[in-house]
DNA sequence: TTTACTGCAAATTCTTTGCAACAAC
DNA sequence: GTTGTTGCAAAGAATTTGCAGTAAA
């Protein structure tokens, strides 16, 4: 496990910048990489509220999220749900991400292919690239296949109706 | 022009829907597709205010440029500036976007290839694609070039400073 | 005349901020 | 002791909504 790892890396960045330790932040770390899954703000903040420990308040957990991401813990993606949604970097490099609609689950994706053309699109235009942002929007395999399932048997019925 | 063609095509869509054709949303309609640039709601609320011809309201600009992505009259997109921005669909078919973050300025682009990579992945995974979303964040040539030269200027002035 | 639409202001949703009390260092 | 942090509640920003009056059809 490099949990510990990438946690000492945060003490550094802290100290580094005269920044404190404090016991409200080092649970939003904890808890923000107990988890493999992406969250909202407002998620996170429910967790911490529900589990023991130190109380921490909504507007902490912002400020830390917003460091998270400034020292490169953290990033944040809009899935287009008015929310931002926050993972963290550990380990895994570059990824994009497929939205389910339906369930709001975020699958992970990269294709180094599609970097190189974005990277010559790009170069065409004359356009530096800083970052990107890529989603594919739709539903994951479950509910497409409930959705499926569920055309299917309106049409029955409607066919059964028309008899 | 198809210009009159399309806004032919919103009357027969609002017709087919017992809705009005107001004064107010012939003005959006028309001062929308006046222009070939992409617009947030609150700067098409500017020129409407601005420009001679009936009041119409922030909630009236929100309301119409609602019904017009509903007819696919228009598309919104978030360029991740926390507002949404919109485009007409007249003539130019799908394409996606690079968005300066120093001007604002948002290009197009668009790649078949990328597309069809797109969905490859999308395969892999089970995942039905219903839309995407895909735009390159940075810098536009002239701003790349400006912040090039700036960044030359600097190091030369502290050159000079240090000997 | 009926039914939909508009403007207004209040409400919403997510996120940020000012400030006084407080906890790291 | 300093200096940075926290919690709270108020402030923001973009967008939506309830309602009473107004204008299409």
């Amino acid at each position: 496990m490099k949990q510990a790892e990438i946690k000492r890396a945060f003490e550094g960045y802290l100290r580094r910048r005269s920044l404190k330790l404090t016991t409200q932040r080092a649970r939003i770390f904890d808890r923000a990489f107990a988890t493999h899954e992406h969250f909202s703000a407002e998620v996170l903040y429910d967790w911490l509220s529900k589990e023991p420990g130190v109380k921490v308040s909504r507007a902490t957990v912002y400020r830390t999220l917003s460091l998270l991401q400034d020292g490169r813990f953290m990033k944040s993606l809009d899935v287009g749900r008015g929310e931002m949604v926050y993972e963290h970097v550990l380990g895994h490099g570059h990824h994009d991400h497929m939205v389910c609609t339906d369930c709001g689950r975020i699958e992970e994706f990269h294709d180094e292919r599609i970097e190189d053309l974005q990277l010559e699109a790009a170069r065409k235009k004359g356009f530096e690239i800083v970052s990107h942002d890529h989603r594919l929007i739709g539903y994951c395999r479950s509910c497409s296949a409930k959705r499926k399932k569920d055309a299917t048997a309106a049409h029955v019925s409607r066919a059964a109706a028309a008899s």
